[in-house]
DNA sequence: AAAGATTGAAATCTCAATCTTG
DNA sequence: CAAGATTGAGATTTCAATCTTT
């Protein structure tokens, strides 16, 4: 994924402000910043989960089948859960079930369903991981305070609720 | 890209606090949330760039091209820019050629770099769909007050200069 | 040899089409 | 025909190797 490691200099942004009339710099500025964050984090993470041996999507849906490891998924279900395609789902699973992680097995009730489970292996694979996997997130959060944690989460909350802005129909320019 | 948009609930998260020790459900809880806002946001960016018939990677690479219009940059340091090899440039360069949006030429102090600039046609796109742009990040950040945009700026710096707790060398588990 | 740019192979994800079951 | 799962082609990005210039 694309990173943007070099944010506009303040003087950059002024000059933009000039020639773009709708450019709001405080609302740009404050949106580039979420972004770069987010990228950092997902670059991250990747290396974190290649040095584990696996990859950031193979981990969400181990993650996913480790919630309840008892409650057997349907691909489909896991699609929906992780917001990507059926095909990517398969691919993952094609991958994951090669490496003896998970078990697809036919649904008794529909047979056009598939079981997905973890298997012993899939969990000590988690378990072995985890532990790691958690201690990094409480050090990456440890730098916020109570109070930024509470207006960090209220605040992600607003924005991905409000992430329709950016695919909404166009409005028009304001005068 | 993968997409949580299932967050474990309270009560799936207390079970998995039970399982592993050294979970912290409120950091975990934090950063959930946060990455699920970053992908919601990735998600309807792409989107959105669809729309205007370009991409992420090559509106990033316009955007930074447009920052400063007369000045020229190497495919290096457009790389460096956007966080991405070399390799990944080569080819969305090619692509902004073949579109007439960018141009190339050798370097005349050292013939090893190219010269990279929008066209007069690259430049009309932006400004076709920049207006649009700045109008849709001002909105997205319309739910957010002033004092928010500010706890997030700090808040998303802090995350950014804390990734490297992602992949720093493994630490022993606290006892 | 070192640095800039490119190429080709591999990984990841999406879309459209297909196969199976209901 | 609907829905679940899969397949194959295309887009995006990375890595390792190569070519050109210093």
């Amino acid at each position: 994924m694309l990173i943007l490691r070099d944010l506009p200099s303040d003087a950059e942004m002024r000059g933009l402000a000039t020639r773009y009339r709708d450019l709001d710099p405080e609302a740009i500025a404050t949106f580039l910043a979420f972004i770069r964050a987010s990228c950092e984090v997902f670059h991250a993470a990747e290396s974190h989960f290649t040095r584990h041996g696996t990859s950031c999507g193979r981990f969400t849906v181990l993650a996913l089948l480790n919630r309840e490891p008892e409650l057997a998924r349907s691909p489909s279900q896991i699609a929906s859960s992780c917001g990507v395609t059926r095909a990517t789902i398969t691919g993952l699973l094609d991958g994951l079930e090669a490496d003896g992680l998970i078990g697809r097995v036919r649904g008794t009730a529909d047979r056009r369903t598939l079981q997905v489970r973890l298997t012993a292996k899939g969990r000590r694979f988690l378990d072995g991981m985890l532990p790691d996997h958690f201690r990094r997130l409480s050090t990456l959060m440890g730098s916020l305070d109570a109070d930024e944690r509470t207006v960090l989460r209220r605040i992600a909350g607003k924005i991905a609720d409000n992430s329709h802005a950016l695919t909404d129909p166009p409005t028009p320019r304001p005068r």
